[in-house]
This record gives C-alpha cells, structure tokens and sequence, in this order.
DNA sequence: AATGCTTACAACCGCACCTTT
DNA sequence: CAAAGGTGCGGTTGTAAGCAT
C-alpha cells in the first residue's frame, strides 16, 4: 500500500520502511529520546533523513498510536472540531489521544469522498445538498466496526474493552520480539517510555549505566536488562555543576559522546 | 480469470515558524 | 538583528488491496 523503497541520489533511502528499519528507529528513540531528528538517522544506523523518521516514530511507531477504524464518537467529534478549527488536523489530533494529524486527515478526506459521492446522489434524488445524509448515516453503513484485520465487533459498546485489549496485545508484542544486540535492543518494559516522552533531559532516568556511583551493572547485565540510557555519562559532563544532576551536553559534546557509546558497545560485543 | 476502478493510508514535499548562534 | 538550522504542519502523491464488472 506503500511507495517500494529506494535510494535517491543523494544516497538517501525513501519509501517504505522495512521491519528492520523501524526496529531500529523504535530501539533507539526509546533509549535515547529523538534529541535531534536531523542527527538520529546516523546514530541510529538508518540512512533515512530526519524527517522521514520523525514522520514514521510520530505516525506510526509511537507507543500509544491507534490503529484500524475510527468509532463513531471519534468520528462525530472530527467532524465537529473540523468545523470550529479546520484544516487545523493538529490541533484536532490533540482532541483524539491515539490518534496523528496525518491519519485523521487521511481520513477526512476519505470522509469528504464519501459525502461529496452522497450529496452527488441526493442531487440525482432532487434532494438539496444540504440535507444530504450525516454521518452518522454513512457509519451506520459501516457496521460492524472493524477494529484491526482480526478483530470486529458488532456492538458498539464493547469497543473500550477491544481497545485495552489491543493495547495488551501490543504489550505481549513488544515482548515477544527476540533481544537484539547493540543499541537496537528492544524495550520490554513499555512503562519506562513515559520517561522518554516527557522531558528526555530532566526527568529521572531509571538506570544510569555511566554513573558508576549509582549503578553497578555491568555492560552485559545493561543490555540485558529493561533499563533505558537515558543521561550522558558524567565523566563527559565535565561542566556539571551540581553533584545530583547531570547537565544537559552541548551540541558536539553529545555527538562525541554517542560515538563513544558506540564505539565502547562494538568492542563489548565482539 | 482478467481487467479496471476505488479505497485506504504511508510517505514525501514545501513552507512557515521557532530556536539558536 | 539577521542568518542558519531544526521542527512541525498541511497538502499531495503513489501504490497495494479490495471490489465490481
């Protein structure tokens, strides 16, 4: 459903992302936050642009992101905030937890399809546009609710439960996924990433692997665990001035750092 | 079974805005 | 204050899958 991916002349791969390539940005992004999407591509061993993996982390591999068909409430209520704010697909995401701009813009403009196609017919009918059916109508068509591929449901109001139940299977998902080595190890522990979603600077880190103070893990016991990496190391934060906090890196203090990073779990590795 | 059409949606592009230097 | 770089938004495109004929 998807462009093929290729590589365009600049040596850049676009089209569609391969399983491996969203291990890759999920992996990462959840250890280390998107501290900078024109940089993460390098680091995260993806020759995609920034954006290109801003675009599938927000649309796509963000934890919390809803897939399959829309309810009727979600449905109704774009419709409504479509009408207050407009093209504002955003600021009208923000109403719908789950759910990006582009999916619902997608979907308004299935939408819009659908209803010019109505207002078509009701016109044939000799009916104003105007009056033409709402679409509450055009769901009702829709019915059952498809929910995923597998999943269908034919009452409306045992859609919460299909949502949590989605959400754990997502859960058993991300625990199933075979340990990776290196930075592309996959979070197993989904509750840590509140930590990565909120200020990816500030807010405490469960395990600091590099504070030697407070962390007595050795590398191996690191990749094997559920603990994100979340701080710069303080030996490389040589300006941090209070002993409990450490500073946020400047610009090439932290690009050195990553490559440090690497270069420490390549040779752990082999 | 083959063909053409429609639908759904992932992904790209260009632009505007914001932040940093 | 201006320039440069990064980010986010909205519009658009391309294509696989599904459906109709």
């Amino acid at each position: 459903m998807v462009k093929p991916s290729f590589v365009d002349k600049d040596g850049i791969k676009k089209g569609a992302w391969s399983e491996e390539e969203d291990s890759k940005l999920r992996a990462y992004i959840q250890r280390f936050g998107h501290w900078n999407w024109c940089l993460l591509p390098k680091y995260a061993g993806l020759v995609r642009s920034g954006k290109s993996c801003r675009l599938r982390w927000v649309n796509y591999l963000k934890p919390g992101v809803k897939r399959g068909n829309y309810s009727k409430e979600e449905a109704d209520l774009i419709i409504e905030l479509h009408a207050k704010l407009g093209n504002k697909w955003s600021a009208i995401a923000e109403k719908l937890p789950g759910r990006t701009d582009n999916d619902i813009k997608n979907y308004w403009h299935t939408y819009l399809k659908k209803l010019s196609r109505r207002n078509a017919a009701s016109t044939d009918n000799k009916q104003h546009p105007c009056e033409a059916s709402p679409l509450t109508s055009i769901l009702k068509e829709e019915q059952p609710y498809q929910i995923s591929p597998h999943v269908t449901v034919q009452d409306e109001s045992a859609l919460n439960d299909i949502v949590v139940a989605e959400s754990s299977s997502l859960h058993d998902f991300e625990n199933s996924l075979p340990p990776l080595n290196d930075v592309n190890c996959v979070a197993s522990d989904s509750t840590c990433l509140d930590s990565v979603e909120g200020n990816f600077w500030t807010e405490p880190c469960p395990i600091n692997y590099f504070d030697q103070s407070s962390s007595e893990l050795s590398y191996a016991e690191l990749l094997s665990s559920n603990s994100y990496v979340l701080s710069p190391p303080r030996w490389l934060a040589e300006d941090v001035s209070s002993s409990d906090a450490v500073a946020e890196p400047q610009g090439n203090l932290w690009t050195e750092f990553l490559d440090k990073l690497i270069q420490n779990m390549e040779s752990n590795l082999t």
